[in-house]
DNA sequence: TTTAATTTGTTCGTATGTATG
DNA sequence: TCATACATACGAACAAATTAA
């Protein structure tokens, strides 16, 4: 018989995992609140500094929110996909990571989002994307910041049409992953009416098929629109790597 | 003029984003070790349990370990994924997501590994891939836990291939949730050595496609092969639910 | 509007167990 | 073995912020 030696679980820890495992049980609702932190120390039995340590832990992984001097105690948050971008954001960074790695990830992210859509969308979802579509018509003429917005909500709409949180989530965190990588570009460079105009008539193709349940063209439409979209970002060879990915049949 | 209201960032984040910055810009390396907790104090001006709530967010975040007692302080620790897969794990638990939802989302991401890696992958990392899939042969004698680690070590050798760190991270964080999802299953049903050559068969396969660098046949197979795998343990109309994503020309 | 009570943010001092030379 | 420096954890205290009487 041979003993294992035990590991060293901190205090934190084991209230980070209690509030944590309460949270995620829904146990704790979004919008309810913990106890105070004094009535934390007297309930966990430790000092109100290992109980600050661990809502921090907590709050950093988006999952409460407190304020100074509410008396209600910290807020239980809604899931967001901050903690997500955070993950994705620490990786990207510490691997140097390459636009066209990101702009890779993202065709493949975009086009799995598109196909599974087309598969399995209802006959509303399909009605909020197509008028997602429309506003970006109506926001041409507002501008490139109007129509960016409305360029996100379109994305957003085809992606709620998976049904697929996980999917839901990476697509939205990669696309503010891209955003925030080409802005400086993209605000040199904004979107002419012309260009507006060509990115429109894209997204409507893919909402085309999409409509029809064509699962593989609207993949490869997703993939040859990010191509199109960024292609004068980024390199001629770089462009040539992409593109490869586009299996049209 | 309006002025805007400034919003109140606490000290620990303070200290949080200065260390955090020196190590995702790699001016602190892996390995290294950051000043002690009374040394940061002066340093940064704040008190001890200011400095010990940041290097908790730190930890929590993956990015630094530290342990009683080190005189050399806490440990800038090397990029892992379980950041990543904290993140995943829970949206899963909040969405109460679904083993198919799960499932859909592997066979994307695994589809889209096997995709690039036939792109792009170079002549030693087919090796490599080739050298993982005779060891899974040689594995199935001894018994399926062996196997799955195996099996394992198969497919991160592809996500390598892929040279794309993200969707790498990604594959491999999605199959750990995969296994964890299904292990109470997969202990009452373990592999038989019928199921294993199966299985490893349709792994050559894979490998073949990814040789020849047939990106569509690598993807759709891979997509099938999850059906294959999981299929025992999911319900038939949900296996219908996966096939019409595996669209082979 | 002002005041009082409560809560969080932050600091300091101290005791205890641990790792290194 | 001992001394030193370290992290862990506790308790008390004050400031700043919020809420409600």
């Amino acid at each position: 018989m041979a003993f294992t030696r035990v590991q060293h679980v901190r205090a934190y820890q084991r209230v980070v995992q209690q509030i944590e495992e309460a949270i995620l049980s829904a146990e704790l609702a979004p919008g309810s609140h913990l106890p105070s932190e004094r009535e934390l120390v007297e309930q966990f039995g430790v000092s109100r500094a290992t109980v600050r340590e661990a809502l921090r832990v907590l709050e950093s992984a988006g999952l409460i929110s407190s304020r100074p001097g509410d008396p209600n105690g910290a807020t239980v948050l809604a899931l967001s996909s901050t903690n997500l971008a955070r993950s994705m954001t620490i990786i990207a960074r510490r691997e140097r990571l390459e636009l066209i790695d990101l702009l890779q990830f993202r065709m493949f992210i975009e086009g799995n989002v598109c196909e599974l859509a087309a598969c399995v969308r209802t006959d509303e979802q399909l009605l909020a994307i197509r008028q997602a579509s429309e506003r970006m018509r109506a926001a041409m003429s507002e501008g490139f910041e109007a129509f960016g917005e409305a360029d996100l909500a379109f994305h957003m709409s085809i992606a709620a049409a998976t049904d697929n949180p996980l999917l839901q989530a990476c697509d939205e965190v990669v696309l503010g992953l891209v955003r925030s990588m080409v802005s400086e570009k993209l605000a040199a460079a904004p979107d002419t009416v012309a260009q507006m105009k060509e990115s429109l008539a894209r997204h409507e193709m893919v909402l085309d098929a999409i409509e029809k349940g064509d699962a593989a063209r609207a993949a490869n439409l997703a993939r040859l629109h990010q191509i199109d979209y960024y292609g004068s970002f980024i390199a001629q060879e770089v462009q040539f790597r992409l593109e490869r990915l586009c299996n049209l049949p």
